[in-house]
DNA sequence: GCATCGACTTGAACACGTTCAATTGTTGAA
DNA sequence: TTCAACAATTGAACGTGTTCAAGTCGATGC
């Protein structure tokens, strides 16, 4: 038969209560013993829904991903122009996770691991890069800005990237407020946007064809 | 008194154990059970001389520092221009540590968080870091390129971060006998020595300042 | 009603990194 | 030589994430 619903609340008990054990103490502080007590559940039981510890923040990044899209819809409607798209699609997510850097910086730590499940490179998390990078493609689009030929295929998956380096300056950012984030965000979008319209000038073409050879050799397109 | 040289040599037994047992099995494979087995001491030892099982590899990566200053300094004897000068001392490190990628790999694992001790920007690799930063500054003086006055003081370091990503591609590619990171070092210091190169026209003014600002944001120099 | 099957739940047990009280050298002064 | 202080060493024990054999429970077929 299909799972029962009893089993999905108690799944739902775990992942809340873990979320907030996570958010309160850190993510190595809350053990998963305190997590199955907060949830009313024996040590093992968490493990019956979730393959690790590690899991349950996939699960929570997965989740955010989802929450997120309305909201990116909604903040790309205000702006125009490729600068104002691109600064409005990571001002999102610095808003979403706001509340839970915390956790966030938990899921980012083993990001440089390609390998580690929960590294944003990682087949586990797939999905949500496609989706993600899907509205890179999009905001691209009639954006006002000529984009060259050769660059369109490459362009959002760097600028993916672009934007994980800006959300990890900004988990790790122990300024007021991230104002060193913020002020972060709004001159790399401008610089990034001027980039992009500068590298379309014939001077620039053969500056251009070497950061695609960086780019096709480092995302191994060319192998 | 000074440390007897008894002392000494039990701390060379286990750290030599430890790193070939981190060699052959890798890092998380090889326990600290094992380790203080192969040194023919008690598990205990290990944490006598060593705080913690990461802290052994931060002993390899000072030692490796250590050890590849001659190489360097051999390198770039031979080494004239700045793209030849970037590539052989970054060259030199992958030779270095070419028989032993996977331990230095566990050591970049967390390089993402600069909190962690393991991390090459945490205040525990602090000296090798200035040490590796001075190659940098050295390079740069009579390249045979123009440096402008207002990039001089940021370049070493950024360069220094330049390489920690080649290297870091390095460690984690998978590819034949690394063949792409070294496509990607030889092209990617080619892409720098231009970048610099051009940076110093008049016409590029604009570009270096958002450039620099963007580095300053990012050091937190101007905090 | 009863048996059976499978989803769900349990908590003891495992392996690991790490700590620490206790034990055993070692050394230098009396 | 003796002894006190210190360095070195031990291995049991702790807390952690994780596993697993065993149990509970509800629905289904007879």
């Amino acid at each position: 038969m299909k799972a029962g619903p009893k089993s999905e609340e108690t799944r739902e008990r775990i992942l809340k209560a873990a979320l907030t054990l996570f958010h309160e103490r850190g993510f190595e502080a809350a053990t998963m013993r305190d997590v199955a007590e907060e949830a009313d559940v024996a040590t093992g039981a968490a493990y019956y829904y979730f393959p690790s510890k590690e899991a349950i923040i996939l699960d929570f990044y997965r989740r955010s991903s989802m929450e997120m899209q309305p909201k990116i819809e909604a903040a790309l409607k205000r702006a125009n122009g490729l600068e104002q798209r691109l600064r409005e699609l990571i001002r999102v997510k610095f808003l979403h996770f706001a509340p839970n850097r915390g956790v966030l910086r938990a899921l980012l730590r083993n990001g440089a691991d390609p390998k580690h499940p929960l590294s944003p490179f990682s087949s586990q998390t797939n999905e949500i890069r496609d989706i993600d990078m899907a509205w890179f493609r999009r905001i691209l689009i009639d954006c006002g800005v000529r984009i060259p030929r050769d660059l369109g295929p490459h362009l959002p998956g760097v600028l993916w990237f672009f934007q994980m380096g800006v959300i990890f300056f900004w988990v790790i950012d122990e300024s007021p407020n991230q104002a060193r984030s913020n002020r972060l965000l709004d001159l790399a979008a401008k610089s990034v946007t001027s980039l992009i319209r500068v590298s379309s000038l014939p001077l620039m073409r053969p500056v251009r064809k070497a950061a695609l050879e960086l780019v096709e050799i480092v995302t191994g397109a060319n192998l």
